[in-house]
DNA sequence: TAAGTCATGTAAAAAGTTACATGATTCT
DNA sequence: AGAATCATGTAACTTTTTACATGACTTA
């Protein structure tokens, strides 16, 4: 790919779970060939810009494949949601109850989403060899993760009208 | 609270949706003093170095106020074991099978901590107007989070098991 | 004609991490 | 005696974001 399209690629509603610039990508990309990890070949185009279009090397590729599997470490997580919720009893109840109400439609808008994309007959087959493994595995998890953000968003809507 | 004490509560396990090192905390204590947010007083101690607790002010509290129910912008998401699993088509099943065990097991012991500190009686009721609210809400929705990675993850591994 | 897409980059600023720096007390 | 805890900070570095910069072609 070029750095244009892997930024494209990056940008919503494709990329739900990465994110990266043009301005990181095209510096990054020059560092992954410096170190010998990516090449790229100037592909010429007359209607649009000229664009360069990146593979791995071999010794990219292999790279890639120890670090797939390597060790995870613990994520740095930063819940705005949560950290909110620190202080939600100096706001007002009502507008509380609009934002998690906010907040619960966003979630079940994005489960909506990619219950479409599960629908997508060029997903390919649940099998590991197969490059398009990720959207048949990746998608579930989206769908599960952001069902459980609405259920919880939607319960804090409720209990903050309740309660006033 | 002390910027030291601001830290603590945000190292693990207790700081599990937010984050910050000390290092961060200590400047922007002084930015937010010399934005009238808070002010300090310094505790002296004979035992232990003397310490700066801080308080917010009046303009402080009115303007988290407003933050707390202010429109929250959809998340950037870095997801690193999705993003692998775009590559995982390249690596030894075997490796990435026990990459997601470890993963859930992790997800898992932290399911298990979360459900320890939600039978803790000093959380607090579930009433908005209590400060603790926050810890009857928040420990739910670790939960139910953690147990779909969790679920997703022994899912992927015993995928790749099948596979291979 | 103005805005948008394709395509590449750099520069400046903000945010975040890791390392440096100090020093008393307390635990192993 | 050495490591950990309490307590504060700064410096260097890396990462990320926002803005600057260019230019042809296409769509409204």
């Amino acid at each position: 790919m070029s750095g244009y399209d892997l930024a494209r690629h990056l940008e919503r509603p494709i990329g739900i779970f990465w994110n990266a610039s043009h301005s990181q990508i095209y510096p990054e990309l020059a560092r992954l060939e410096a170190a010998g990890m990516v090449e790229h070949e100037v592909v010429a185009q007359d209607d649009r810009p000229d664009k360069k279009v990146y593979r791995p090397t071999a010794a990219g590729l292999s790279a890639l494949a120890t670090w797939v599997t390597s060790e995870l470490e613990p994520e740095k997580r930063k819940i705005e949601l949560l950290l909110r919720m620190l202080s939600v009893w100096i706001a007002d109840p009502g507008a509380a109850a609009a934002m998690y109400t906010r907040e619960a439609e966003r979630a079940e808008a994005e489960v909506a989403h990619f219950r479409i994309l599960e629908r997508h007959p060029e997903r390919g087959s649940p099998d590991i060899r197969d490059p398009w493994f990720a959207s048949t595995a990746n998608l579930p998890y989206g769908v599960a993760i952001q069902s459980a953000v609405a259920a919880w968003c939607r319960e804090m809507a409720a209990q903050l009208v309740t309660d006033v």
